[in-house]
This record gives structure tokens, C-alpha cells and sequence, in this order.
RNA sequence: GGUGGCGUACCCAAGUGGCCUAAGGGGGCGGUCUGCAAAACCGUUAUCAUGGGUUCAAAUCCCAUCGCCACCUCCA
């Protein structure tokens, strides 16, 4: 099987192939960090922590990069807001993703490459732009001249002509062209600044990421991914920026999630309709939201509303449910066993080849857990179900999933006396004192402790 | 107005020319197990927006219509 990757450059899904051997150069777009990040950021990280893990999985050596833009104008709006220091603002911002990240359970970037710490690169990249005529200087600004890219508008399927006509461009009278976008602009007093042979300044937003692609990565990258609002303007004058440099193609593949939305519209702190992350972990585990993630195609947008919240707990719960130990030791379907485990494997990873098809792999997994579980009410023990145990576990692994018990690193302190009171009701059930043992299992359950009966004796999970 | 994309069961959703009278999950209904539950298991719940067309064959390709979304301004 060859993996399929789509293709938003072609708008197709291509064969993908790497510009050396086993080895991926991936760029993803990280967030300006003005504020507090929204599960739609979380999407995206999740969607191409699965593309990174997944590479891996199949042998990549996978070189990933994501940047923070720390310095826009928002993030000194903010700071100028509440009387702070952009830089310091940025900061604490930039300290609380990687905290998200980390609970989310996102395997760390290679590297987190900021505005701020990539400066020099940025100059001589503007530099070289203004020395080609690809840019051009006002009065300490400095902006891309989009008229000598013949290939602008490639990305977005765009023509400059069409755009001109669209009119929803501010004009501006310096620039030599509306569509002329800013590589540098000069500080007005009191906002940070560094220098440069044009002005005391800072970079615009899209000359970053092609500074930091070219600082990390080189002239050439095999996976440049973000969300799909990227793709117009930041992705195209990312790709103008840098191929009028190089000369050479920037990035081989381009990878776009779809929107986050919530109630109705994309999810947006502009918008203000937002959930953040951190509002999200405090009342579920990670694994219910890349479970959302993963439960639909990377390219479409996903709604979120409770209900779909509570759907993917039922999912997680059941996902878990199939790694409970067996309750007997019967062997006669070890064979049965290893093929279900064998072809779920194989369906696992020809989703996956399609396009990192996620929910398709997450099928082939349910599969797998309906085969466990009746092996279980079955009586099935033994090495074989363990393996097949392990072939879910570890699949569900590569998607990012942890299966871990909801409240099992802590319990309060509570599990003794939870015990204690197993112990009592299984001796009231004994004594057939039906009422009483329903009562200690109703009040239990209002505490969130889920008694279940079975044929090895009561055991119990938080509900 | 321009660009890109979407419309599959009660809900989420995979599938993009024959293995599809359509995967998986959630929910509902019926059953097995259970003292009763829970969990689990078994069964059941769709001809793929609409109308044409191409083809031996279409959810899958083409055209039209209707509806929805994103981008075109900061955005993951």
C-alpha cells in the first residue's frame, strides 16, 4: 500500500513521496498567542499530531516543526490593554499551549521556532526579496510586490485581476498595488521594535513562517499544513515569499483541516463564540476531543454541541471497555483471535494510507472490540486475547489515544472504602437482601462510583 | 461577485464506477445474560439532496436545480 495524501496545491490526493528517503519535513502554522487557545487550535494540532504519528508508525523520521507567532498587532493591542509588556504577554501564552499541548497528549514538535527569536533570518529574507525587486520600500515599511509573481494566487485559486474587482481590499496609497502585502512595518512609538536597514520595526505576519521554513527546514519542505483559514492570504504569500527566493518549489504537499464550528459558524475569538481548551479539559479527558476529531474526515468541518461530546464519551467508554481483562482462560479461538487482530491491523492502515482517513481506522478498531468483547463473554484467555488486547491498544496508540480510566491517577482516597462497600453489598446479595444491595448501588452511583456485576464479582469504575 | 468544498439512516459518519440492497459509533426497538440493573453479546433501524444524462454497471462520472459552509479582512 502507498500512503495517499490530498493534495489543497492540486486538489487532489497524490502518492506521497518524500524529498529524501524515510524522511518528512512537516511545517505546521501554530497560533498567535494574544490570548486563551480555543479547541479549534486543539483540531488542528490534534489533525497533524495523528499525520506525524502516523509517519511515524509507517517508518518516517518525521522532522516537525510549529511556530507561535508572538509579535502582531493583536498581541500588542492586548498588551497595550492591560498595561503589559507584549513580549512578556506573548509569553505566558505561548507557556499555557504547550501545557494544553502536553494534556492533549501531542507529541512535542521538534521544534517551536517564534517571530521574536527569528528575526535576523527574517531581515535577510526581506532583504533579499527588496534585491530581487520582488519588494519594495515606503517610508520605513516594506511590502511584497504581489504584480511580479506570476504564480500568485496558485494555493487559493485565485487571479489577481478577479481579486482587484472583489474591492475588499483597503486601498492603500503608499503601496504600489492594493494587493500588496506588508514584509515589514515601521513601530510607531511605544510598540516593540527592531532594527533593520528599512526601520525600527517588525515583521508582518506571513514573512515568519517563511523565515522559519527556511531557518529549520531549508529551501523545500514535504508537508506544509494549517487550518483551511490559512490558506488565503498566509499560505499563498507564504509561498510567493519564499519561492521568489528559492526558485525552487516550497512545499510538496499541503495539508488543510477544516473548521471548528459551534453553532453554526466557525469558531473564532473574533467571532466570540469559543470553548477553550482549558474550559474543555477541566470537565473531560483528552481523549474525548481527538476522539471528535478522528470520528470524521480531517478536511470537514466539525460541529461541536454537547451532544456530540457525550456521543464520543459513549465511544471512549467503549473503546476502553475491550482492554478489560479476560474472565476465563478457554483458548479454542486463538486462531479466530489472531486473524481479527490481523485484519484490523490491515484495514487500520489502508484507512490510514487513504488520506490519514481516520474514522475508517477508527471502524476497523470497533471491529476489533466487538470480536474482544464476545471472545470475553466467551471465555477466551489467554496469550492470543492479549495480543489482540495489545493490537487495539497499540493502534489506538498511533491515532494518539490513550485509553487510560477517567479518574484513575486519582481517586481521593476513596477506593477502600469503595471496596469495603462492594464487600458488604456482595454479602447482602448472598443473603438475598435485594433492597439494601440496590440502595448501596444507588447511592454509590450518585457519587459517580459504577458498580458492575459479573460472573467474577462486582467490580467498579467512575462513571 | 470570485474561489474552494459539502449534502449518505433519528443523530455523527466512512465509502467516490462493479466485492455497496452502503463500514463504524451514538440513539431507539426486540432478545440473551442478570435477583434486578449495568456492561457485554445477538437481531433490527438507508437504495445515498432533487431532476436529467453517460455506462453492461453510479452513492461514486457529467449537467441542471435546491440547500449549506469556508475563504476573498485578523483567524487553526
Amino acid at each position: 500500500m502507498t500512503l495517499t495524501v490530498y493534495n489543497t496545491l492540486t486538489h487532489q490526493k497524490e502518492p506521497f513521496k518524500t524529498l529524501e528517503p524515510g524522511k518528512v519535513r512537516l511545517y505546521v502554522c501554530g497560533p498567535t498567542v494574544y490570548d486563551d487557545a480555543h479547541i479549534g487550535h486543539a483540531m488542528s494540532a490534534l489533525v497533524f499530531d495523528v499525520v506525524r504519528r502516523y509517519l511515524e508508525y509507517r517508518g518516517y523520521t518525521v522532522q516537525h516543526v510549529q511556530n507561535f507567532t508572538d509579535v502582531d498587532d493583536k498581541i500588542i493591542n492586548r498588551a497595550n490593554a492591560q498595561g503589559r509588556d507584549p513580549v512578556a504577554l506573548a509569553e505566558q501564552y505561548i507557556d499555557a499551549f504547550h501545557d494544553h499541548l502536553r494534556e492533549l497528549n501531542v507529541e512535542p514538535a521538534t521544534s517551536y521556532p517564534r517571530a521574536t527569536q527569528t528575526m535576523d533570518e527574517i531581515i535577510a529574507l526581506i532583504g533579499a526579496l527588496v534585491d530581487r525587486n520582488s519588494a519594495y520600500e515606503v517610508d520605513g515599511d516594506v511590502y511584497f510586490r504581489v504584480r511580479n509573481d506570476p504564480d500568485y494566487g496558485k494555493l487559493s485559486g485565485r487571479n489577481v485581476d478577479d481579486m482587484r474587482s472583489g474591492t475588499r481590499i483597503a486601498p492603500d496609497e503608499r503601496k504600489d498595488d492594493p494587493l500588496d502585502f506588508a514584509l515589514w512595518k515601521k513601530a510607531k512609538p511605544g510598540e516593540p521594535a527592531w532594527s533593520s536597514p528599512w526601520s525600527e520595526g517588525r515583521p508582518g505576519w506571513h514573512i515568519e513562517c517563511s523565515a522559519m521554513n527556511l531557518a529549520t527546514l531549508g529551501t523545500q519542505i514535504d508537508i506544509h499544513g494549517g487550518g483551511n483559514d490559512l490558506i488565503f492570504p498566509h499560505h499563498e504569500n507564504e509561498i510567493a515569499q519564499t519561492e521568489s527566493v528559492t526558485g525552487e518549489t516550497f512545499a510538496r504537499y499541503w495539508m488543510h483541516n477544516g473548521m471548528l464550528q459551534l453553532r453554526g459558524e466557525k469558531m473564532s475569538k473574533s467571532l466570540g463564540n469559543i470553548v477553550r481548551i482549558k474550559d474543555f479539559l477541566a470537565t473531560h479527558q483528552a481523549d474525548v476531543l481527538r476522539l471528535m476529531v478522528l470520528g470524521s474526515s480531517y478536511r470537514a468541518p466539525l460541529t461541536y454541541d454537547e451532544a456530540l461530546v457525550a456521543e464520543n464519551e459513549r465511544k471512549l467508554d467503549r473503546l476502553r471497555g475491550a482492554l478489560k481483562p479476560a474472565t476465563g482462560s478457554a483458548t479454542d479461538q486463538e486462531t479466530m483471535l489472531a486473524a481479527a487482530a490481523e485484519q484490523a491491523q490491515g484495514r487500520f492502515e489502508a484507512a490510514m494510507d487513504d488520506d490519514f482517513n481516520s474514522a475508517g481506522a477508527l471502524g476497523a478498531l470497533f471491529d476489533l472490540v466487538r470480536t474482544l468483547n464476545s471472545a470475553r463473554d466467551a471465555g477466551q484467555g489467554g496469550h492470543a486475547f492479549e495480543r489482540a488486547q495489545a493490537t487495539l491498544r497499540d493502534l489506538a496508540g498511533v491515532l494518539g489515544l490513550q485509553l487510560v480510566e477517567d479518574g484513575e491517577a486519582d481517586d481521593h482516597g476513596a477506593s477502600p472504602f469503595i471496596e469495603l462497600l462492594i464487600t458488604t453489598r456482595t454479602e447482602l446479595r448472598k443473603a438475598k437482601q435485594w433492597a439494601l444491595a440496590d440502595t448501596v448501588r444507588k447511592e454509590l452511583a450518585e457519587r459517580g462510583v459504577v458498580l458492575e456485576d459479573g460472573p467474577q464479582g462486582t467490580t467498579w469504575h467512575w462513571g
